[in-house]
DNA sequence: ATGGTGGGCTACCCA
């Protein structure tokens, strides 16, 4: 089972690249954050029609917006929320079955946070570190074993996930407190899958400024999004890849697309 | 220290 997690910025605007990605990457789950369309503009029957009958959506007009597209029959609860007391479209929840397992997918996107990182005269930080204590809060009193929580997170929590750690110390997306905030969201019942695969050492990024001329040779990258793994699913993890070529398409979303890669473990140890 | 680009669509928007 390939799934994928994409900041498309603009779903409408990129209805090329996902067919592309698609074609390409051939995933049974996508999830989307940034889709920018309310429910009524989403582009539904395109996207049924690239190979994906199951999906939900989320929408709100210009800003935020999810949606989870899927080869696989998706269960017909609905576990998405709104959290700070904001409709803001940022989250979807649901279920599906697998290798005779229930699992829970969760597809966030968390607030940017603005560029002032003091909730004190910044509201967008505020709210960005009162998401991380609700969802915290939340998953604490969860328990699906077989749970996989994905999306855009806007926060790089380790050393290498930031091209300098010391400069960006005090930038919004790495500085210590929702570092520590997301890290602690983490250990509530995740483990990172893409640092299981590609160790802490390395540098890794999913997320590289349009501002920056050329993206490749300077490689100012952050790694914004993440794909987190219940305990459970240790043994089902097969492979993990950022796919960078996204970035040099056509129009490119600055964020590109994260593979998630898993297998029953009870057919991996036939291979 | 500043500004750079891009998506939304006309907002001292958002990222």
């Amino acid at each position: 089972m390939r799934i994928i997690s994409w900041n498309i910025n603009s779903v409408r605007l990129r209805l090329a690249s996902l067919k592309k990605l698609i074609e390409t990457v051939n995933p049974d789950i996508i999830c989307l954050q940034e889709t920018k369309v309310i429910n009524e503009l989403f582009p539904e029957e395109a996207i049924k029609d690239m190979g994906y009958p199951f999906l939900r959506f989320k929408g709100m007009k210009g800003y935020n917006g999810v949606a989870i597209l899927s080869r696989i029959p998706l269960h017909i609860n609905d576990l998405s929320r709104n959290w700070c007391e904001k409709e803001d479209c940022r989250h979807l929840a649901l279920q599906f079955t697998q290798y005779n397992k229930t699992f829970t997918l969760h597809n966030f996107y968390i607030p940017a946070g603005g560029d002032e990182p003091d909730p004190d005269i910044n509201p967008k930080f505020a709210h960005k570190l009162q998401f991380l204590d609700e969802v915290t809060h939340w998953f604490e009193n969860q328990s699906d074993p077989y749970s996989i929580l994905v999306g855009d997170f806007n926060i790089a929590p380790l050393e290498h996930d930031v091209w300098s750690h010391k400069q960006l110390l005090k930038i919004v997306s790495h500085t210590p407190i929702e570092c520590e905030k997301l890290i602690k969201w983490q250990n509530t019942k995740f483990v990172d899958a893409m640092r299981i695969i590609i160790p802490p050492t390395e540098k890794l990024y999913t997320w590289w400024s349009y501002r920056n001329k050329d993206w490749q040779k300077s490689n100012r990258g952050r790694r914004l999004d993440h794909l987190w793994i219940t305990p459970d699913l240790k043994n089902y993890l097969k492979d993990i890849s950022v796919y960078k070529a996204a970035r040099n398409w056509e129009q490119p979303s600055d964020h590109v697309p994260i593979i998630l890669d898993l297998v029953d473990p009870e057919l991996k140890e036939h291979c």
